[in-house]
DNA sequence: CGTCCACAGGAATGACGGGCGG
DNA sequence: CCGCCCGTCATTCCTGTGGACG
């Protein structure tokens, strides 16, 4: 009744719930920690192959290659970091750069930031590509170094924009006269070589290190080095870590989803006053995550990307649970007219389509109808009360969830 | 065994807002 | 301020194709 006490109740809860976790910040996977568990081969391997830099020579190129979440990234930077200080010791001209090509997006901001590390300012924009290259090579031959180049997650670069990018950069130590450059180039995709020019695979292959899977007693044993540090003691049961790593092995051994789950399950018993995080907790943390990665999803996608997701929704609705790309289209255009829209052609909407089911939210295969053609059957990858959900509070979309397009109630009982 | 459907998906091109050098 | 280039989104035009049908 009276909202002082209401708080009070809160933030007393808040101190008292300081018995699940000591220090959640150990299970963000941008925590680096001070042992990687069964990565000793990998460490020692790279480690051999970037040490020539200590004696001013240029190391060889390195590929690194595994899926997500099986340590690339943070054995690699772990590495460097070992090395880093080496290097001041021995007063050794090394630089490194450590770019996210993902997260870079273009070859224009690889470069620009590749500049900027090394000094050389560059606009964000409105230089040609080739142009920000050269001040890049000019700055850098001019720095007298051994700049080690990280590209982390290469291939959402490769597949969008070609190996441009990685052909400029392996050829680079031919024109540089005082410079070195080696290249990390990190791979979630085992498959990238075959988008690769052969020239640049070779450049970029002298060293090739894999990371394989983790398999669940190794998930349970780089969770358990972490627990310590996270958990408060006896906060964790032993089934709980186990179902983590379980289900995390279960999905290709990825060490980032093993950590996330840790940490909601613990967020989730703490909020249900639990004392101790069990497996019900895990179970529940597995769905929130996956509920929350969708509506994620969901929310940022562009206006004509929800109306293709809502025709595939309507569609189910009318009973045709795998929608082929025409159907869609002939929904879409009605929605988009609903809307007072122009509809986008089909051939971006076919785009828009297999975007989405790249991000997963729809499933879309090419098959053959034989005499009848070929099309992509699709259906919906995510729960439809999901759908509703997050639809029905978009002011524009709203009205759209419960309307009933007429190309369906015409010939309701067409296809299979 | 060839045909021919209903698209897939590549290539070229354009419109557009952002942002720079000169 | 102009002219240019950027990245993004979209259109237009196009060639390619698995397999049921005849």
């Amino acid at each position: 009744m009276n909202s002082n006490n209401i708080l009070d109740e809160v933030f007393e809860k808040f101190f008292n719930n300081v018995k699940i976790f000591k220090d959640r910040e150990v299970l963000r996977h941008d925590y680096l920690p001070d042992r990687l568990p069964h990565r000793e081969e990998q460490i020692k391997r790279l480690g051999e192959t970037v040490a020539p830099v200590l004696k001013d020579a240029k190391c060889s190129n390195i590929f690194i290659y595994g899926k997500t979440g099986t340590g690339k990234t943070a054995v690699t930077q772990y590495v460097l970091n070992h090395l880093e200080a080496k290097t001041k010791e021995f007063n050794a001209p090394i630089r490194f750069h450590f770019i996210n090509c993902r997260l870079a997006g273009t070859e224009y901001r690889v470069f620009a930031s590749l500049s900027q590390s090394i000094g050389v300012r560059v606009p964000f924009t409105g230089l040609s590509v080739g142009e920000v290259f050269d001040r890049f090579r000019a700055g850098l031959d001019s720095s007298k170094i051994i700049f080690i180049i990280v590209l982390d997650e290469i291939d959402a670069l490769i597949k969008a924009r070609g190996d441009i990018l990685l052909y400029e950069l392996t050829r680079i130590n031919e024109t540089l006269r005082n410079s070195k450059v080696s290249l990390i180039g990190i791979s979630n995709d085992l498959r990238l070589k075959e988008f690769l020019d052969p020239r640049v695979l070779s450049s970029l292959g002298e060293e090739e290190i894999v990371f394989r899977p983790y398999d669940a007693s190794e998930l349970k044993n780089i969770l358990f080095e972490r627990v310590h540090l996270a958990f408060c003691d006896e906060a964790l049961s032993e089934g709980a870590l186990g179902l983590c790593a379980a289900l995390a092995a279960a999905e290709h051994g990825d060490a980032r989803r093993a950590l996330d789950l840790l940490r909601v399950a613990g967020e989730v018993a703490e909020r249900k006053d639990a004392n101790i995080v069990v497996e019900e907790h895990v179970r529940e943390a597995e769905s929130r995550i996956e509920h929350n990665r969708v509506v994620e999803a969901l929310r940022n996608l562009t206006l004509h990307s929800k109306l293709v997701i809502l025709s595939v929704f309507h569609l189910g609705r009318a009973n045709v649970h795998r929608a082929i790309t025409g159907e869609i289209y002939e929904v879409y255009s009605e929605l988009c007219e609903e809307l007072g829209l122009t509809p986008l052609t089909q051939r971006r909407v076919s785009t828009l389509i297999n975007e989405l089911d790249a991000v997963g939210l729809l499933n879309a295969r090419v098959i053959s109808m034989g005499r009848y053609g070929r099309t992509k059957k699709i259906r919906l990858e995510v729960m439809r009360t999901l759908i509703r959900g997050v639809f029905t509070n978009d002011n524009r979309l709203g009205r759209l969830v419960k309307y009933e397009p007429k190309c369906l109630s015409k010939q309701a009982s067409g296809r299979r």
